[in-house]
DNA sequence: CGTTTTTTTGAGAGCCATCAAGCATTGTGG
DNA sequence: CCACAATGCTTGATGGCTCTCAAAAAAACG
């Protein structure tokens, strides 16, 4: 599918292209591809690589030697996976596909460029990466200081207002593919007790998970019991 | 002090300034100021500030309702403060001397020219900021998924490796002024458990921290023990 | 030198991990 | 369409790590 045909970006959420943008962007694109669910889009290490995530969910990842496991992040449909891998030389982190997704892939080295000649997306890519940064700094901050529940209920929200941006939910619920495991992993719980906080949002009618649905029973109470407040983006940077 | 008689600047992990780079950080500069310890440099949701940390220790940190506090960063000298201050509308976050700190106050409205006229200095902040990111995919990963001593041994060493860069190190030992409220706070922890830690290295001949000093007594060791490996970072950004 | 702050240490409680077993769902081949 | 296996979810019991509270020791400060 042709970059300007793309329904994703006409979302206002994302900065709009302008027709140099929009023809630096075209001439950047690679390949156009699609994964089945748990295939892996960026191996440990693996560098140079660069798609943006057009369909579908992901999530970013961190091994340790014992077996274990820490999601960084979610990717959602119009996020940008490997800048880190772009730019760094070696990465310390991998990309899985959650769901089936959809990728474009991008020559990276072609980033070397945008400030010269692109210094407008240029400016909005700086934005972005400071959205992430505050949102890693509440990532940081409730990981340290919550509860299990908490945890959870921050999760699920921030969750959902970022799929809400590109349009997928409904009024308080979505579909919601992460399972347990991916939540324990997220959240450095097991995924025994990811069930009991689960359990726990749902007896105190904040929130149920079933059959791959997230139902928000009561958004303004489950906000006050996690911590959360929903933060105005502004436009975000997509390629 | 004028910047082209900077000492920091002239260690060779930062990036070293062009004449016209230096000419246009000079045009950005506005006042050196003094702070002591405890004073504060960002107020929470204070915007559009911005420094470099000449001298000293400072932290980023959020507040919670309860009176909790998390600690999301220690600044070194030669870092950036307040830059998600100076391009998102409302800042998360406030920054705190932990030391006296000589700090450098910049003009955040030029930061939105840099593309256009530093290219180069453009891509070497992205690169700083990718940088900073890494660091904290390293932080989620830990504080999510190891104990209490393995946390502490690894912001040890990743504390230790940053004061290297710039200077503030002898072979296996450094001054290190965060008290163990801070180090609380960081980790998630409570004091009293930060201090069982740190018994903890103590008696296993790892690291010792006592009159602000930090000793490494077996870096190898708490490497191993703490799941830390240094990463070479390559040359960093610096205004 | 007294006062305040910080560090250290102890006892008890709570949260969450681990282990294990039963239940539900999905997928597969006959 | 059903039997069966495989996977994921749920739930309980036990134990370990870390919190909280509290008080004493030490250090910093004026």
């Amino acid at each position: 599918m042709a970059c300007d045909l793309c329904q994703l970006r006409r979302r206002t959420f994302f900065h709009q292209l302008s027709d140099e943008e929009l023809s630096f962007v075209r001439s950047m694109k690679r390949e156009q591809t699609t994964l089945s669910p748990d295939a892996d889009i960026l191996h440990t290490g693996e560098t140079g690589k660069l798609f943006t995530l057009f369909a579908g969910w992901a999530y970013r990842y961190r091994d340790f030697p014992d077996g274990s496991r820490q999601i960084l992040d979610f990717l959602l449909p119009g996020d940008l996976i490997g800048l880190q891998a772009a730019i760094l030389p070696k990465t310390q982190y991998g990309v899985k596909a959650l769901t089936a997704v959809s990728l474009c892939a991008l020559d990276a080295d072609m980033l070397d460029q945008m400030p010269e000649r692109l210094p407008d997306l240029t400016r909005i890519l700086l934005r972005s990466l400071m959205q992430d940064q505050r949102r890693t700094d509440g990532q940081l901050a409730f990981l340290g200081r919550r509860t299990a529940a908490q945890r959870m209920g921050y999760l699920l929200l921030e969750l959902f207002d970022r799929l809400q941006r590109v349009g997928m939910t409904s009024d308080s619920w979505c579909q919601f593919p992460p399972q347990r495991r991916h939540l324990a992993d997220a959240l450095g719980l097991s995924g025994a007790h990811v069930n009991r906080s689960m359990a726990d949002l749902r007896d105190s009618g904040l929130a149920t998970l079933g059959n791959n649905v997230l139902v928000l029973l009561d958004r303004k109470r489950l906000e006050t019991f996690a911590g959360y407040s929903a933060v105005d983006e502004g436009n975000r940077f997509i390629l």
